[in-house]
DNA sequence: CCTCCTATACTGCCCTGGGCACTATCGGAC
DNA sequence: GTCCGATAGTGCCCAGGGCAGTATAGGAGG
């Protein structure tokens, strides 16, 4: 019996909520994990079956004129399972970010391709501000589908937009920085201040020792 | 001819730095890139191949005492792709956030385990800060291995720094939420204050200045 | 001098998950 | 009556993740 992953589970949680088809399924996890638990669509129509497999759900197939669809539910069992999941520390945070590296080998190339990738990133973040701000404004107008959620849903939603935030304000810092550099970018200056402030974080922490690990970029 | 991929232009990047054997880009990608784009090592040993397939790269067999070593140079056609390359768009930015399903689903669970996951959050945070820290302190008093790539450096870490505040800041703030909250998470109250802060992004793209040290909701 | 340990320098292999392509019916708009 | 988008999936290839394994180099310690 194939085991199960952290997608199975959620669409456990997704299950816990109400009773969905596969397509439905997959349709909410597109909308409301994708930005932090995102997986291809197709995957995801494996996983109900395996959630009856493990008996944490059950199926009930229906037929819609001769089109036939698979309803999920959740069983005792399943929230059993889901409530244990929950206290099982997760995989630590994983960010995959491609025109970062572009930024990071900026000086085999010029200051207005750096400029553009930037202009781009900062582009992004607005559009994604945007999305966010409308999110915002939707779930506070009408509490959401799940009102119950819309605590939880809150604080979820907020780091995303806190996230999406810092890479906004990162990109147009760095865009006006760049700015004053020179062409050649093998020259210019670090942001000395930058640094320095990363440097201070540590004060703010308790005097733990520290296995020597690397930081961002070596 | 196996085509390139982000991966192999990574790899490029590192190599027109300077020759690396397999080995050290090996290293070196895991060192400096893990954060922005995580690639399993063993993957990586296949890319300087495709690179010299391509004419972008060269190898040099050599020998130290019985045990074999390729060390791979880029060709000017490496260069001329690597600049190619910086101009196309990258990939939009993801996120893997196991943690966060947990947040999201906590409301099938208890407020302690909603309190915990929040915790190991906020504790991973503030050990990468640290790191963070360490890092940069290291960069100011040395300058690092390669001084010429010490200002893209410095923007890459800074947003990698900024990236894991706003998740120290966002975890901190949770958590202090969070006590507020009943035992039952169905019933608690959104973080209305957050949302309309939210939601009124739409408008004002103010001039955000990396002093910008305000949590969640100021 | 010998042993142990870690760093260097890779390769084999299985299988998960990503992603494109494809099928087919339903329901409402025009 | 026709067209289009939403519903409801399946088949299949292969890139990439990840575990395991091989072998030599070089330095530390007895």
């Amino acid at each position: 019996m194939k085991p199960l992953t952290t997608t199975s589970y959620a669409i456990l949680g997704l299950l816990a909520i109400k009773p969905w088809t596969t397509y439905e399924l997959a349709k909410q996890m597109e909308l409301s994990l994708r930005n932090f638990w995102p997986r291809a669509e197709r995957k995801l129509y494996e996983e109900p079956r395996k959630l009856v497999a493990h008996q944490l759900a059950t199926v009930q197939r229906e037929t819609v004129g001769k089109r036939p669809r698979s309803v999920y539910r959740i069983t005792a069992d399943g929230r059993q399972a889901l409530r244990a999941w929950l206290d099982e520390p997760g995989a630590p945070a994983s960010l995959e970010f491609e025109a970062l590296i572009k930024v990071f080998f900026a000086e085999h190339g010029n200051k207005q391709q750096l400029l553009a990738n930037l202009e781009r990133i900062h582009t992004e973040a607005t559009a994604r501000a945007m999305i966010d701000a409308q999110w915002a404004q939707h779930y506070l107008a009408t509490g959401g589908q799940f009102p119950q959620r819309m605590a939880v849903i809150s604080l979820v939603g907020t780091l995303q937009a806190q996230l999406n935030q810092a890479i906004l304000a990162w990109s147009g810092w760095a865009r006006q920085l760049v700015d004053t550099w020179p062409e050649d970018l093998r020259t210019a200056p670090p942001a000395r201040d930058s640094l320095e402030l990363i440097a201070r974080w540590t004060r703010h922490t308790t005097s733990e020792t520290l296995n020597r690990q690397t930081g961002p970029v070596s």
